[in-house]
DNA sequence: AGCCGTGACATTTTT
DNA sequence: TGTCACGGCT
């Protein structure tokens, strides 16, 4: 790989502060990990190793790619990946967690952290405790229960994370606030706000933490720097004032989220904020043709004001013609649909060229994308003519989960099991839940049908003031299920479509998280008010949050036109890209009117309440982003809406791009190209698994496929959290053993207070819980006290990178010596949590591999736990199974890649202890063994 | 050309 | 419930 002189410079600069401003298609994510590589090479003899380098991404999957990227360069650089495992590289939430559930912290080990859905559950389940109710309007009234709970979400968010003047804000306001943090702490709840705060407090007053990072952090790297908000800039701050080096990359002319608060000010005045900054631009372009970022170019630079200084080049990546950038108007949405259908279809095989050095392909399906400003409103009219054209695609974002067949008739069932009537409708009578289980989409034959109705009514008589471990929630859809028999090959055979079964499945297992975000909020509630309440909550709020319904699960890539919108673009490149519907009114997109939080928050209040509100130079940075995807094609269209008085003019983007003069207004006809095979661009996708998805691989691979592909999940018992309990408590014991201070078994009621979380237990089974914690932590100290004094690590992250972009990571609960420095792998089990043993060991034996490349030590021993029934399991580490499990893994990850997971052929132990069985295969019991 | 009342219409989404 | 387009009016 070779580098140009700016690249070279931003990975060389390692002393200084450094901002690097990265343009579109810059190779930002090659200069970003070969520059950590480069501290490590540079700085190994002034002892800094990955635990002292962090790196922030915006995403999960950005911080895969960047740590694929970092172990390929340390490869190559230093000939070994080793011990990367301690380098955090995620996202800002990640680290703050982890710092908040670090020693010498152990107060956070307890909280579980809300999405959002979850949160907004809360704040509607407790309505006047959140909060919610007292708000008080600037003219009038109050935030009302369930109506309002969105925007008091926003409210939050900003009053968290923004910059905001306290007294400005109503007294009332400020209490609701301050009332929803009580909860929260009441619950043992963190929202995605409270981490990053939380942390913020802590690098601010805790000095202990404060001497640990000081320690620890030399390098900072923050991705995405420009769409940083005001609390995530102070944790960045604080970490910088603790001695760290900061390196910030980003690029202003990209900041796509300011409705979520990011704030472009950050990267913009980093060097005046920041001491010793080097400004470091990569203004060439590596993606596109000359006439795009040209054009591109000229749309940043017009009337955007306050841009940072910097001018994108192109490299020749790609070569121009004439014809390659079109501005097309229509008569309407499907003429111009008709054209974009007819274009895609001329293109198909025409030679493209990936890289300079590469031999020419011929165009196929998936070079093509369509973006979109808004997918649901604009993508109608393409998909009808791409349909008419036999051109095959994939739509992101399009219809809800709650449209689907399947999804709807679920709802039913609960509606029909409540009595309970949708808006201007009537309550579902036996008859509808039938018709609506009739979908062919389900392939239920009409047997089952009936076996599914008798289970309904006999539950339906059962639900009443008491509550039955058989009425929760999840159970009820899972049992259900179970009763329909519905098994996603006979879905397959009803479609005549051997992919039909997985949409079906991946929505039926969405509609099990659902049922698990409501049941983890709602668990207190009797099964007559819990119903209708589950009811209600499946008419008129879930539709709106579950937006997303099938999309490949992320995997594999199918060969087909993405239609998606500009947001989700954002960092990926295609050959050719159609940006249609340029309307005004619609890209850039109208204000959205309404109750909004300034009905809450006078606009004094918040500084720079115009950023969340969105203004034209935001949506021109989004057209910016939309052009910059294109290589080489780029057609921007646009037809009027006859019967939309909104949306009848052409937008000013649209003129705009027409203003380059290497855009033609008519689409030219020339003979056509020649055509060459179609062939699909090898991507590289990466892969990445924790430990604990693998150990559901190794009992089964359709379960794994059920529980982190479709994503159903399993009832909630009033045990929860016992085993983590255990687990937290254990962490604080070898971390303050290892730091000198031994527990005793006097310390055993505290660490029981102190860890024991168990949010779903009525009194007695607290109290029954609690005892058993009790005797497993005295017994554990009692039988194992002694090797307390010879521990290593705890809760040690370990990684393995396996080819083609697998990545599995998770941690060990403890790696110790012996009296003969041998070195030991434990791992814990609880009755709760217990498996079977044999898989222990595999998963043993991966963390043996995992601590063999973090370290370069093989260990000794592997040992297994049971604190429940006391005792260990203790055996060699074999070199046999070593090598055996690593094949496994390597096996896994291909078959998740292609997507073989397939069920254990017949019945046997696994299914007899699976939750998921009943949406497998017939249960087989000793009795029915015995008939057959 | 500019004012004003009336009616039509209503985005993006990760942690 | 805020914003925009439209058309009638000055």
């Amino acid at each position: 790989m070779s580098y140009t002189k700016s690249q070279l410079k931003a990975i060389s600069t390692i002393d200084r502060n450094l901002q690097i401003i990265a343009c579109a298609g810059s190779g930002k994510t090659e200069v970003i990990s070969r520059r950590i590589v480069e501290i490590l090479k540079q700085k190994k003899s002034a002892c800094v190793g990955p635990p002292n380098i962090v790196a922030f991404t915006f995403t999960e999957k950005a911080a895969g790619e960047l740590k694929d990227r970092i172990h390929l360069h340390c490869r190559e650089v230093l000939g070994t990946d080793r011990g990367l495992a301690d380098m955090f590289i995620g996202t800002i939430h990640a680290y703050c967690l982890t710092l908040l559930q670090s020693p010498p912290q152990y107060d956070f080990l307890k909280y579980r952290v809300l999405d959002e859905v979850q949160q907004r559950l809360l704040i509607d389940r407790n309505s006047k405790k959140s909060g919610l109710t007292e708000t008080p309007l600037l003219n009038g009234g109050h935030l009302e229960r369930w109506k309002d709970s969105a925007l008091y979400q926003q409210l939050l968010a900003i009053l968290g994370e923004g910059k905001v003047e306290p007294k400005k804000i109503p007294r009332a306001v400020w209490e609701a606030f301050g009332k929803y943090h009580e909860l929260l702490v009441e619950k043992k709840l963190l929202d995605y706000t409270k981490i990053i705060a939380e942390a913020v407090a802590e690098l601010k007053t805790n000095a202990t933490i404060k001497e640990k990072i000081s320690n620890q952090l030399k390098y900072l790297v923050v991705d995405e720097y420009q769409d940083v908000n005001p609390l995530q800039e102070s944790l960045i701050r604080e970490l910088a004032g603790l001695g760290a080096n900061v390196c910030v990359v980003g690029d202003d002319d990209q900041t796509i989220y300011q409705w979520r608060g990011s704030d472009v000010g950050n990267i913009i005045t980093f060097s005046d904020r920041y001491g010793d900054v080097r400004q470091l631009p990569l203004n060439e372009n590596f993606r596109s043709s000359r006439a795009i970022v040209e054009t591109a170019r000229r749309i940043a630079e017009k009337n955007n004001p306050d841009r940072l200084q910097k001018a994108m080049e192109h490299t020749d990546a790609q070569p121009y013609q004439r014809g390659d950038l079109l501005a097309l108007g229509f008569k309407d949405p499907a003429a111009e649909a008709e054209w974009i259908a007819r274009k895609i279809k001329s293109l198909l095989g025409a030679p493209f060229t990936d890289r300079k050095d590469s031999p020419p392909r011929g165009l196929t399906y998936s070079d093509f994308a369509i973006l979109l400003r808004t997918v649901r409103r604009d993508a109608a009219p393409i998909l009808a003519a791409l349909d008419r054209n036999e051109i095959r695609y994939v739509v992101a974002g399009m219809d809800g989960l709650f449209d689907t067949p399947e999804v709807r008739a679920m709802s039913l069932v609960f509606f029909y099991l409540s009595d309970f009537a949708p808006k201007g409708g009537t309550s579902p009578t036996e008859t509808d839940v039938r018709a609506a289980l009739q979908s062919p989409r389900l392939g239920l034959p009409s047997g089952r049908l009936d076996a599914g109705m008798d289970f309904l009514k006999a539950k339906k008589t059962t639900i009443g003031d008491r509550m039955d471990a058989e009425l929760y929630l999840q159970r009820l859809y899972l049992d259900f299920l179970e009763a329909i028999q519905i098994r996603e090959v006979d879905i397959n055979a009803a479609a005549g479509d051997a992919s039909a079964g997985e949409i079906v499945f991946f929505n039926l297992g969405k509609f099990s998280q659902v049922v698990s975000d409501f049941e983890q909020i709602h668990f207190n509630t009797v099964p007559k008010d819990l119903y209708p309440s589950f009811s209600q909550f499946l008419h008129f709020q879930a539709p709106g949050y579950y937006p997303e319904g099938w999309e490949e699960a992320g995997l594999a890539r199918p060969n087909a036109v993405q239609i998606l919108t500009v947001h989700r673009a954002k960092g990926m490149q295609w050959p050719a890209v159609f940006v249609p519907a340029l309307r005004k009114n619609r890209f850039p997109s109208k204000r959205q009117g309404g109750r909004s939080v300034w009905s809450i928050l006078p606009e004094k209040a918040v500084t720079n309440a115009d950023r969340y509100k969105g203004t034209i130079a935001d949506e021109r940075r989004l057209f910016y982003v939309a052009l910059t995807r294109a290589e080489k094609y780029l057609f921007c269209t646009w037809a009027p809406i006859a019967d939309n008085q909104q949306q009848r003019t052409v937008s000013d983007f649209f003129n705009d791009f027409t203003n380059s003069e290497h855009v033609l207004t008519k689409d030219p006809v020339v003979s056509t190209p020649p055509r060459i095979p179609e062939k699909p661009r090898r991507e590289d996708i990466t892969l990445n698994l924790s430990f604990s998805a693998l150990k559901y691989y190794f009992e089964c691979p359709y379960l794994f496929k059920i529980r982190f592909l479709y994503g159903f999940d399993t009832p909630v018992s009033r045990a929860l959290g016992y085993g983590k309990s255990l687990h937290d408590a254990l962490a604080e014991i070898h971390s303050e053993s290892i730091a000198g201070r031994i527990p005793s078994g006097t310390d055993v009621p505290r660490l029981v207070d102190e860890h024991l979380h168990l949010p779903f237990a009525n009194a007695q089974v607290e109290q029954s819980l609690r005892d058993a914690a009790h005797r497993a932590l005295s017994g554990y100290i009692n039988e194992h006290g002694k090797n307390l004094t010879k521990l290593e690590h705890v809760e040690k992250p370990i990684e393995l990178k396996l080819d083609e972009g697998v990545v599995v990571s998770g941690r060990v609960d403890l790696i110790r010596r012996t009296d003969t420095e041998e070195v030991v792998i434990v791992d814990f089990k609880s009755d709760e949590r217990a498996q079977k043993e044999d898989i222990s060991q595999k998963q043993l034996h991966i963390y043996a591999v995992g601590y063999e490349q973090l370290t370069g030590k093989r260990p000794d021993l592997i040992e297994i736990h049971n604190l429940d029934k006391g005792g260990a399991i203790r055996e060699q580490v074999d070199s046999t199974l070593l090598a055996n499990t690593m094949d496994t893994v390597v096996e896994a990850g291909r078959n998740l890649r292609d997507n073989k997971l397939t069920r254990i052929s017949s019945w046997c132990k696994t299914c007899e202890g699976c939750d998921m069985v009943g949406i497998c295969r017939p249960r087989e019991t000793a009795m029915s063994k015995k008939a057959a």
